[in-house]
DNA sequence: TTGTACGCGTTATCAA
DNA sequence: TTGATAACGCGTACAA
């Protein structure tokens, strides 16, 4: 691998010149540019980004972290998150924890040592404090999933106020008895969610069966699980409340295989409005939440901090709304 | 952020004990590493990795470049890679390039300038001269989307007798007028699918129309035009064989919207084995291919590149399989 | 306009 | 066992 000084010896100039050619571009004659460029050409030159950012103290990358890439609501958050970054120059890269606050260190590792300039987190596995020591001046920014206790700026919806408002629309359409399949604590997300449910039920004055509130996670899997444990009792609740529209589609498809069909015999909202609830047969009434501009505005918020500015607003509660489809019906 | 050397100087000694304890951690006194360590901790100091790899000339972290995340199937063969990479002590970072050459080559600089240690190649958008050009001794493996002009070693399945042999399912199952959903040629794999299904139904002596040949794409987009096109024709056939998972779902959804029903008045494949194939209703037929397998041994073949020995074989074809569920039915 | 030389933060060699 | 110091490849202040 060629390095600047095989180009400075080939081009006949010093070192000098050659970054000068490369960076600025000022100050170097026209012929002597010439010399280098070709020099640089032949010998299939570039330079060494290890030690350019060693120099210049920035990478201009960013990382993303988030558990896992499968969760397809994800995807369109980072387009977000990319879209911003670009037009600064920067290049975002993913990486991924699976959940394992190891791998989630190493991480981390990475950006105190400024292998990327900056982070912004869709979701989490540590808790506020150990973050808080960990992230001594690094620039990071949370998304989507938040924990209020970290330090750093973040952009989200209300999950809460969403999942009131999820929930009074099942109690508007006339459903009684409602379930709600959840993620349980792992992340905040789910936990606010299930908040907004217990509290519209209750000023609803509905009746909450703790036997139809399960928590079985985000994913599909999760939405077959806890749809196979609701089959075990006696009696199915009118609709089920679901934490996210994969598991939404994973009850109905386990429902279905025992005949019970959404939304004749029970109704079953979702969350996100990712593209499978439009395409799921029956498509997913859900909450949808603005993700593209979740992702955008984080990437503002995180080249603010990496600025060395304190982003304001560095909080910012963006709109979610409701998408009737066809997985809820009215209470007939 | 603190140095190795503001560590030293507080523990007292040079910065090459420093970088002893930090690394092989032999030949030093218990009571100076003591005193190294508590510096350390005090500091709250963490060796730049920038420096770190510039000196010791590798990195230990690969790429995984791919076009999109949104795509599903691309996350079991990720999670394969990572889990061969972390045997070895690497860390995997994803890189999209949303088909855009411009981005592809940004990554490709992030390589030849020893960012990363090499790359795992999901899919590529350069062309294979480029790419040998750009690719000198930087150590990179391509998986699943395949270009047999690029320099590299390679993992897959044999996309073309797949597709015979899901063409065959169909036909063996009854279906004569058989139409393809494929992605054209932006893919090596949709065309050699497409290879696969005109083969097979030739060697059937089964006529191809066409006009139900159509090339939208992997998504599931692709799927819901390639099926509004299907239906603005008189007549339908009797199965549809789809490039991919995604693709089907989206063209089983847009067919139901119209009141045409799978498998009951139409047969629809898909190919992949994502998991939406067995979650959506009805649950998808399709060809599995071994995801998780594919990143694994892709990532092998990547850790012998970087270790300097040309791996053996170097092009890897993985088996493949039919998975039967409910979007095909015989023909009645 | 160009070149010399230093420093970025490490690791590793060599001498003490 | 420890320390001084030379790389690694680059950018830039300063001198020429």
């Amino acid at each position: 691998m060629a390095t600047i000084k095989d180009v400075a010896k080939l081009a006949g100039v010093s070192v000098a010149t050659v970054s000068r050619v490369l960076n600025q571009g000022e100050n170097v004659q026209p012929e002597t540019e010439r010399k280098v460029r070709s020099a640089i050409k032949a010998l299939r030159y570039s330079p060494n980004l290890l030690g350019r950012n060693l120099r210049r103290r920035e990478t201009r990358k960013i990382l993303v972290l988030l558990n896992t890439i499968s969760n397809q609501f994800y995807s369109r958050v980072v387009r977000g998150i990319e879209e911003c970054a670009a037009e600064q120059e920067y290049s975002v890269m993913i990486g991924m924890t699976h959940g394992d606050p190891k791998l989630e260190r190493n991480f981390l590792e990475m950006l105190k040592t400024k292998l990327m300039d900056g982070a912004v987190f869709l979701t989490s596995e540590l808790d506020g404090a150990e973050l808080a020591a960990q992230l001594q001046g690094i620039p990071v920014v949370q998304a989507c999933e938040v924990q209020s206790t970290f330090p750093t700026p973040w952009v989200s919806i209300d999950n809460r106020r969403a999942a009131c408002e999820a929930t009074r629309y099942l109690v508007e359409k006339g459903h009684r008895q409602i379930g709600f399949f959840g993620a349980g604590d792992t992340y905040g997300s789910s936990r606010q969610r299930e908040e907004g449910f217990r509290l519209t039920m209750e000023g609803a004055g509905l009746p909450i069966r703790e036997e139809w509130v399960l928590d079985e996670g985000f994913g599909v899997g999760a939405g077959i699980r806890a749809a196979e444990r609701l089959l075990e009792f006696g009696s199915l609740p009118d609709a089920v409340f679901c934490v996210s529209d994969t598991c939404a589609a994973g009850a109905i498809r386990c429902l279905a295989g025992e005949g019970v069909l959404v939304p004749r015999d029970i109704s079953v909202m979702g969350f996100d409005n990712i593209r499978l609830s439009e395409v799921f047969l029956p498509s997913i009434t859900t909450t949808w939440q603005p993700q593209y501009e979740i992702g955008y505005k984080a990437m503002e918020m995180l080249l603010r901090l990496i600025g060395g500015e304190e982003p304001s607003p560095n909080r910012l509660v963006l709109e979610h709304r409701i998408i009737e489809r066809e997985s809820v019906s009215p209470k007939n």
